[in-house]
RNA sequence: GCGCGAGUGGCGAAAUGGCAGACGCGCCAGACUUAGGAUCUGGUCCCGUAAGGGGUGAAGGUUCAAGUCCUUUCUCGCGCACCA
């Protein structure tokens, strides 16, 4: 489409606009206590023009955010600016509502691409990513957007990272205090009787920060060369790159996110988010509740405590497992066992995350030779280690019931364990072994206790009882979720504002630097790579690492995820140099406003993809609610409503598939057909169901297929199906959109409209460019329906002979269409438009943007054939179409009103257009008839008819008494005057 | 395996339990044109010349009435996955 003639002329409309609201502060957002100036057009509409803005005198706010971007090299694709679009849709909407809106953007710009980048060429990753922010920021900008961009952050500015660091000196300086129930000033920490010394104090303290270091095994990523967070793997590989990790012992700095594990899980009924990520969350804390049981070890003094939540079953445990890392293990094993024990350890430890889950089918495991006595009835158990048992979750031991759980079930199958029933089902069919549900326990008494007979619930509350009242147990609640590893081996990340030193016996211990030290910028670096000994690379700064007094600073840097915990608090008062937000700024912005009485606390909404569901979205809660502890925040939640953009996929693809010898198989011979990478790219590839073979496919033509009954086939072979689905976007797979190219060739306003009319915000959808040329033609509609056809073709000969200097004014050669008048509007007019104000207002308050913009084609396809187009309907159609495509309105507005010798108030702060309900009522009405259930017939009555009326004349229609030609009415029924059914047999 | 979501024309989709397919793409026909990959007009779920009949992944159910509610089932997508 990149030849071929224009529907009007986009490419000078929109810089135009774009131009003047940057030159004019348009979008500008006001603080309570900013001076708003004379002329600014949203100080003219709420009386504050020239006067300062004081917190009472100003509009309610409304916080629309858009998740953070990082700037990579690649651009933007289109799945950007879908949600972007969203947002700015309803920001340009609420403005004109009367409300203080707060549109920001800004950029999450520490991170890997850039310092690998750095590590390749030597050059200093604040080039590349100032060079990656300008690209990204000229493409929004091309877009139209309506940021308040005096807001912007940049995560790696000084001024920025400045308060990031100092956020985590809040948590460094704070403990969870169990009693409160919220974090405090370390200053509140109170010392054990043995804790005498000052080395003992700090060691106490240290260990109850909300920062704090551990030795303990962690994600290690050779690949990248840097240890990565638990919510950064998956499926034991890098989330970025899909490099394997392997569990590896280090010292890191940790944050106490279970601290606030219960907070974080009780807090998501507050909040208005999807069931569905409610639920990652939910999952990813992962509350169980249960009991801690002591196990003694026979012949020892030590006691083995595992975790269960079926305390119920305890009578049917018949063995124990330790996860090999366990403390235990090597006290307890016997001499005759040590050696292979020992094996075993050796193999579980190197192991990576990927083999662990790949074999997890195959349970192993030896027996460490000792014994355990179960409590309930003392009888002897073997204690194994096994690498199903994770060191990490609950102690890092269990009990074993293999009647009662699959695993245990598995395990005690291969190594011919005993299995005893303490379960009976429900259904006396059902076999007990591998039972897993609720039932009744049988086989369950000493002499002091019996379970026999109880409900799975009962048992368990009981035993629950009995072991707390014995001092063998007691109730406990257990959480999948993890500290959160905060250090990262990089160069591009925030340095931790902290120092080592030594103690007078020779031990490390750290210090924070105090907040006015703070910026702590990284030092300049000739090379970016880890040193040779492992360390970071921060480590080569020999000048910036090693100070003075004989003390050295952190090496590791902050993950990336630390500067994107807080930016939507910095945006509220992005210039402070105070503190990282002024409390007026953040009470307004973030407060809990009331808006259409819906009480809000944070930000009023939040627009992403949902890749950020247990990162981001987890930690900036975590941080908020120590910001909210500590005071320095006023609500517990910094996101009140949430909506995530569906994924947006390539053109839809046909593969077709052939067997070995070249003949073609149809692709209903083949199961799993699946995605696979190969070295020239990606292919699918599917499983012969006959004959279990792979086979592979390769892309064919869309003019190659036709649609048959059961899906697509070769046109020269119509007994052969092919796969037919779309991708997702990828480098790889060379199916990704630019966005310049689609403003290029239909203008910002057409990319904003389609992105909005394929669907549902929040559902997966393919892109397909032709659909772009649709919503360009509505547009180009819309125009023509302005303008005048003659001075058009005017201003098109000219173009043609234009130079690029001359060809801005060109647009002064359109005039206004001669059929829009300052006259009357009809009745059918009025109608048409305020359908059209009911139905748009309503979609954008549910964000239904797709069907709010075929309601607008639907005025224009009506107001096209119009003789007279009446001035205060055109421009109030403009109002609707602004939020959407807001150059082409402004555009239009601006001519409309020099036309006929107004001035044009701001579109942006224009009031919002009501709808009047009285201008719809029609005189008539259409009601179908039907015989029932069916359709018979269409009758046309006066609004006003009773339902009686309605009833008769429908009973009196030839088309009516034909149906009813033998029957017996038995029943009539006029719902609400909409439709006529009658019952006859 | 567990959890969540979705299945409607050739395609993207629309439908407070009340006329299934609005709107758009594509396609077909026509008009204007030297031309059309511009624009405008009309048509376009399936079977049938028509009258009529059928139709929202499949099978049951509730209801005067079901794409929508309930039960079972299949398919696809997403998330989690030895979490005791």
């Amino acid at each position: 489409m990149s030849s071929g003639r224009k529907q009007y002329p986009f490419d000078l409309i929109e810089p135009k606009w774009q131009q003047k609201w940057d030159a004019e502060q348009t979008f500008r957002a006001w603080n309570p206590g900013e001076t708003v100036p004379a002329k600014h057009p949203f100080g003219l509409r709420h009386g504050l023009a020239g006067k300062v803005a004081e917190r009472s005198a100003l509009p309610p706010k409304f916080y629309i955010l858009d998740m953070f971007p990082y700037p990579s090299g690649a651009g933007l694709h289109v799945g950007h600016p879908e949600g972007y679009t969203a947002t700015d849709i309803l920001a340009r909407y609420r403005r004109s509502q009367g409300l203080n809106v707060l549109h920001p953007m800004g950029w999450d710009a520490f991170g890997l691409p850039a310092e690998q980048y750095a590590i390749k060429t030597g050059q200093h990753p604040r080039k590349t990513t100032e060079e990656n922010i300008a690209n990204f920021k000229r493409q929004i900008k091309s877009l139209g957007f309506s940021y308040d961009w005096t807001r912007e952050v940049d995560t790696t500015d000084p001024k920025y990272f400045q308060w990031t660091q100092w956020i985590f000196l809040q948590l460094y300086n704070s403990w969870f205090n169990p009693e409160t129930n919220k974090a405090e000033s370390i200053d509140t920490l109170k010392y054990p009787a043995d804790c005498t010394t000052e080395e003992q104090k700090r060691a106490y303290r240290d260990n109850k920060r909300l920062a704090y270091v551990s030795e303990a095994p962690v994600n290690w990523c050779p690949e990248l060369g840097t240890v990565l967070a638990n919510e950064e793997v998956v499926d034991g590989k890098s989330e970025v790159g899909g490099f394997p990790v392997i569990r590896k012992p280090m010292r890191q700095w940790m944050l106490r996110i279970t601290a606030y594990a219960e907070k974080l899980l009780n807090d998501l009924d507050t909040i208005d988010w999807t069931d569905s990520l409610k639920e990652m969350q939910r999952n990813w804390i992962g509350r169980s509740e249960g009991a801690e049981v002591d196990f003694q070890v026979d012949g020892h003094a030590a006691k083995i405590r595992v975790f269960t939540t079926r305390p119920d079953t305890l009578f049917g445990a018949t063995y124990m497992v330790l996860s090999p890392e366990h403390k235990l293990v090597g006290e307890i094993t016997t001499s005759a066992q040590a050696a292979a024990v020992k094996e075993y350890q050796r193999f579980a430890t190197t192991k990576s995350d990927l083999e662990r889950t790949e074999l997890a089918k195959d349970k192993t495991g030896v027996w460490t030779g000792a014994n355990a006595i179960n409590p309930v009835n003392g009888e002897k158990i073997p204690i194994w280690i096994a690498d199903y048992v994770l060191s990490t979750y609950g102690t890092g031991a269990i009990m074993a019931v293999p009647a009662h759980d699959e695993r245990d079930f598995e395990f005690a199958k291969k190594f011919n364990l005993p299995i005893v029933q303490v379960v009976q089902p429900p259904d006396v069919k059902t076999d007990w072994r591998g039972f897993l549900d609720e039932g009744t326990a049988v086989n369950s008494s000493n002499a002091d206790i019996a379970l026999n007979g109880l409900s799975t619930k009962e048992a368990k509350r009981k035993i629950s009882e009995w072991l707390d009242a014995k001092g063998l147990g007691k109730k406990t609640i257990n959480y999948k979720l993890r500290d959160w590893l905060f250090s990262r081996q990089r160069y591009w990340g925030e340095p931790f504002p902290i120092i080592w030193k030594k103690d007078a016996s020779g031990n490390l211990y750290h210090e924070a630097l105090t907040a006015s030290e703070l910026p702590l910028r990284p030092p300049q670096l000739e090379e970016y790579k880890p040193t040779s000994d492992g360390q970071p690379p921060l480590a080569r700064a020999k000048d910036w690492v090693n100070l003075p007094d004989g003390s050295i600073r952190e090496t590791n840097t902050m993950p990336q995820w630390g500067g994107s915990c807080w930016y939507y608090l910095r945006y509220a008062d992005a210039l402070n140099g105070k503190v990282f937000v002024g409390p007026d700024a953040e009470s307004y912005w973030m407060g809990t406003g009331k808006f259409q009485g819906e009480v809000k606390p944070g930000v009023d909404l939040y627009v992403g993809g949902t890749e950020h569901a247990v990162l981001h979205l987890l930690y900036a809660r975590f941080w908020h609610k120590v910001l909210f502890d500590l005071g320095h925040v006023t609500t517990a939640e910094p996101f009140y409503k949430l909506v995530n953009q569906g994924l947006i996929l390539g053109e839809m693809e046909f593969t077709a598939f052939n067997y070995d010898d070249g003949n073609p198989c149809s692709s209903n011979e083949l199961k799993n057909v699946e995605e696979e990478a190969t070295a020239s790219g990606k292919r699918l590839v599917g499983v012969h169901k006959a004959s279990g073979i792979k086979i592979a496919g390769r892309r064919i033509a869309e003019n190659e297929v036709e649609k048959v009954t059961g899906g697509f086939a070769l046109k020269t072979d119509k007994s052969i199906l092919v796969d037919a689905r779309s991708f997702k976007m990828s480098k790889a797979r060379g199916n990704v959109v630019n966005p310049d190219e689609i403003v290029n060739d239909f203008g910002a306003d057409s990319l904003r409209l389609y992105e909005m009319f394929m669907g549902p915000l929040q559902e997966t959808k393919p892109w397909n460019t032709e659909g772009v040329e649709g919503v360009y033609r509505f547009l180009g509609r819309v125009w023509r329906m302005f303008v005048d056809d003659g001075s058009e073709t005017a201003y098109e000969q000219a173009e043609a002979v234009a130079t690029p200097e001359t060809r801005g004014e060109l647009l002064d050669l359109i005039i206004l269409d001669g059929g829009i008048l300052e006259a009357e509007p009809t009745k059918e007019q009025l109608k048409v438009l305020h359908t059209c104000i009911k139905k748009v207002t309503e979609d954008l308050e549910g964000m239904r943007f797709n069907t709010a913009i075929s309601a607008m084609m639907v005025f224009s396809n009506e107001a096209s054939t119009w003789q007279t187009k009446p001035f205060s309907v055109m421009k109030t159609f403009l109002q609707l179409l602004a939020p959407f495509a807001p150059h082409l309105a402004e555009e239009l507005w601006s001519r409309l009103h020099s036309t006929f010798g107004h001035v044009a108030p701001s579109l942006t702060y224009a009031v919002w257009p009501k709808f009047d309900p009285a201008l719809l009522v029609e005189d008539e009405v259409e009601i179908p008839v039907q015989v029932n259930g069916k359709l018979r017939d269409v009758i046309k009555v006066p609004t006003a008819a009773t339902e009686a009326e309605i009833e008769a004349f429908a009973l009196a229609t030839e088309k009516i008494k034909a149906a009813l030609e033998g029957k017996t009415v038995k029943k009539v029924i006029v719902p609400k005057k909409k439709l006529v059914n009658i019952v006859a047999v």
